[in-house]
DNA sequence: AAAAATAACGCAATCGATTGTGTAAATGGA
DNA sequence: TCCATTTACACAATCGATTGCGTTATTTTT
C-alpha cells in the first residue's frame, strides 16, 4: 500500500532506523556521520527518488532562489527574447523564474507585485506597464529590501537599479543615419511620452535635427498609443497627405515601421527613394519586409541575463560587486542599415 | 530598529497580545473569533503590510499552486503565445507560473524535470524537446500522481493528457489546397521524423495525394534538421534545381517557407504562379513577406489556456470533469489562404 | 584503570501558516 | 444559585528540511 505521498527524509530516516537529522547530515556527508550511514543513506535516496522539498528548504533557509519576472507581454518578440536571457542566467545560478504580465495595465501590474511578493521571491525584474507613470505599487519590496531591477521601461526619476539601452543615443544615430541619406523632413513615430524609452528616443531625434541644423517640424512627431500596425496606417496616411510630405520617419517600433512601409508601397511612394524609413527593436520581421527594414537592434537576450546578474548580486553581495556599483546599466545599441533606409548618396 | 525581515502571523500576534493562531483565524473570518479581534487583526494587518507567505502555505497544505511549464524556447513565436495562454489562466485560478526552457535538448529536459519536481509544481504543461524520443524521464511526476499534460510536440505512443492541433487534417487541408490550386507536383517541408507533429502532417500530405489520385514523389519529400531559413534555401535550391522541379511546397513552418520565398524569388521564379507556397503556423513574418504567405492557423493562445485547465482539472478534479474526459484534446486549424498561394482558379 | 577525547548520532527548535483539541470566561436556563 | 452552553481564544502538532546542542558509546591518553 504505497501511500500517494512524495518521499520525504523522515521516510528515509523511517526505513533505516535513523533519525531525520541524520539523513539530512548524511546527504550533504556531514563530517560528523559515519561512511556507512552516508553510504547507506544516499543509495537508499536514490533508490526511493528522494528529492528535497524546495518548499522546506526555502522556508527554512529563508530564500526561495525565485526571481519574478513582470513584463507588460510575453508572446512580443524583444520581451520573450529578454525572458529567455533571465532564464538561461537564472538556470546556471539554481534559480527560477516566475513570470506574470501586466497587459500594459497599472492594475494588473499593482495585483502581480503582490503575488510576486506572496511568493517571497527572491528579487523581481521589471518591465513596467505602458500605463505606469509611478512605483509606489512597488512598496512591498522596497519596504522589504527586496532587490528590484528594473529593464527596459525604467522608472524616470526613480533611484533604482536600471538595465536598458542608450535610448537618447539610439535615438541620434537612427535619425542622424536618415540625415546622412539625404532626409530634410524627417518623421518619428513615438510613443507613450511618460514612458522613458520614447522620450528618450524623441530627444535623441531633436538633438540629431537641430545638430544637422535641420528644423524641428512639430507636425511631424506623432505619439502613437501602443504603436501598434493599424496605428502607424493612419499616422502615414497623415503624414502621407501633408502639404509638404516627410521624407523619412523613424519609427519607435518595427511594427509601426513596417505597416508603414506597406501603406506607404501601396500609395507608390517610393522607398527609400522618395521614403527612407528606420525602425526599432530588429524584430524577424523587420528582415522580411520588402524592402527590408533599417532599424536599431537591442541586445534583447543579454538584456535578460545582465538583468538577472544584476539581481543577483544584490540577492547575494559577492565579488562581483561592481557590477552593481552603477545603479543603471546602459547598453550600446546598433545601427542595422538595409534597404528602407540605404539610398548610398555617394 | 526595525529588524529587516518580513512580517509574519506572530509579529501581528504579538503586537495584539493574541496567539497566532487567533490571528490566522481572524484573518479569514472564522466564526470563532470576536468581532472585534477580527477588526483589530486584519487592521494591523494592513498597517504592517502584513501578506502571508505562500512558501508556508504550500508546505503546510502541500499544495504549491504552482504549473510549471517546459518548453523548448520561450522566443517563438508559437511558444509565446502558448506561455500567455498559460500565464492568463493560471493567473485566474491563482495559479503561479514556472518556466523553464530545454533548448530543444533531451538532457536539459531532463535536468528540468528534476528542478520542477524539487519545486514540488502542482502539474506540468510540456512541449517536448525536438531529441526527446521517450518520456521515461519524466518518471518523478509520473511516479508520484502529479499531473503533466503535454501540449504541441506529445509522445506519440504514451498514454497521457495532451492538447495539440489535428495535424493530419492540417496537414490534408493544407495539401488539398494547394492542389485545389492546380498544383500537381507538391513537395513537403518536413521536420525531425519521431517528432509526431510532423509525422502526420506528412501522413496529411500523403493522403491528400492520394485522395487526389496524385503521384507521391519521394524526392520531393524533404526533412529539415530544425527547419530553419538557412535549411529552407538549401532546400529550395535542390528542388528548383530538379530536372522537373515542383509547382507547390507545404512548409511545415512558416520560417522555411517565408525562406523558400525569398529564394524562389531571388531566382525569378513567380509565385504562386510558377511556384505555390504554403506554411505553417501563422507567425507574424507569413503577413510581412511578399507575397504573403498562405499557411495553417494554430490557436496558440487558446491552446495554453486548454493545457492549463486541463491540468488544473486533474489537480483539483472538480465539476468540469468532461473536459478531461478525453485523454487528448485536438483542436482545429484553420487554412489562412492569402497570396502566395492564391491561384484563383476559376 | 580512570579520565579525557572523539566519533556518531538523536532531540528539539526553527521557518510561517494552519487546524484539531482543550479551556477559561461569559451567558443562558432552571 | 448551580449546571449547561456558548463564546473566544490558546496550545500544540503539522508540513519537510535544517542545525545547535546534548548524549551515548568507543577509543585514546596518561
Amino acid at each position: 500500500m504505497k501511500k500517494n505521498k512524495t518521499v520525504t527524509i523522515h521516510d528515509l530516516a523511517r526505513e533505516l532506523n535513523v533519525s531525520a537529522s541524520t539523513v539530512s547530515r548524511a546527504l550533504k556527508e556531514h563530517p560528523s556521520i559515519g561512511k556507512k550511514t552516508i553510504q547507506a543513506v544516499k543509495e537508499l535516496a536514490q533508490k526511493r527518488g528522494y528529492r528535497p522539498n524546495r518548499l522546506a528548504v526555502s522556508l527554512r533557509s529563508q530564500k526561495s532562489h525565485t526571481i519574478g519576472v513582470m513584463v507588460p507581454l510575453i508572446n512580443r518578440p524583444f520581451i520573450s527574447s529578454l525572458i529567455h536571457g533571465v532564464e538561461e542566467a537564472a538556470r546556471e545560478a539554481g534559480y527560477q523564474v516566475i513570470i506574470t504580465q501586466s497587459h500594459d495595465s497599472y492594475e494588473m501590474e499593482k495585483d502581480n507585485v503582490q503575488v510576486m511578493f506572496d511568493s517571497r521571491t527572491s528579487g523581481l525584474i521589471v518591465s513596467l506597464a505602458m500605463e505606469t507613470e509611478n512605483c509606489e505599487h512597488f512598496s512591498p519590496f522596497l519596504d522589504n529590501n527586496i532587490p528590484i531591477v528594473f529593464v527596459d521601461r525604467v522608472p524616470e526619476k526613480m533611484k533604482c537599479h536600471k538595465v536598458s539601452i542608450d535610448n537618447y543615443n539610439a535615438g541620434f544615430k537612427a535619425t542622424e543615419h536618415l540625415i546622412e541619406q539625404g532626409c530634410q523632413r524627417i518623421a518619428h513615430f513615438s510613443g507613450a511620452s511618460h514612458q522613458n524609452i520614447y522620450k528618450e528616443r524623441l530627444r535623441g531625434y531633436l538633438d540629431a535635427l537641430e545638430h544637422h541644423k535641420l528644423p524641428v517640424d512639430e507636425s511631424l512627431i506623432l505619439k502613437g498609443k501602443v504603436l501598434s500596425a493599424e496605428e502607424a496606417v493612419n499616422l502615414t496616411e497623415y503624414l502621407l497627405d501633408l502639404p509638404s510630405p516627410p521624407d523619412g520617419i523613424f519609427s519607435a517600433n518595427d511594427t509601426a515601421a513596417v505597416s508603414a512601409i506597406q501603406y506607404a508601397k501601396s500609395r507608390g511612394v517610393k522607398i527609400p527613394e522618395e521614403l527612407a524609413i528606420i525602425g526599432f527593436n530588429n524584430d524577424p520581421i523587420s528582415m522580411i519586409i520588402e524592402p527590408q527594414l533599417s532599424t536599431v537592434s537591442h541586445p534583447s537576450v543579454n538584456m535578460g541575463k545582465l538583468a538577472f546578474k544584476k539581481a543577483l548580486e544584490l540577492i547575494e553581495p559577492g565579488e562581483a560587486a561592481h557590477i552593481i556599483k552603477n545603479q543603471s546599466i546602459e547598453l550600446d545599441t546598433d545601427i542595422i542599415v538595409r534597404a528602407s533606409s540605404f539610398r548610398n548618396p555617394t
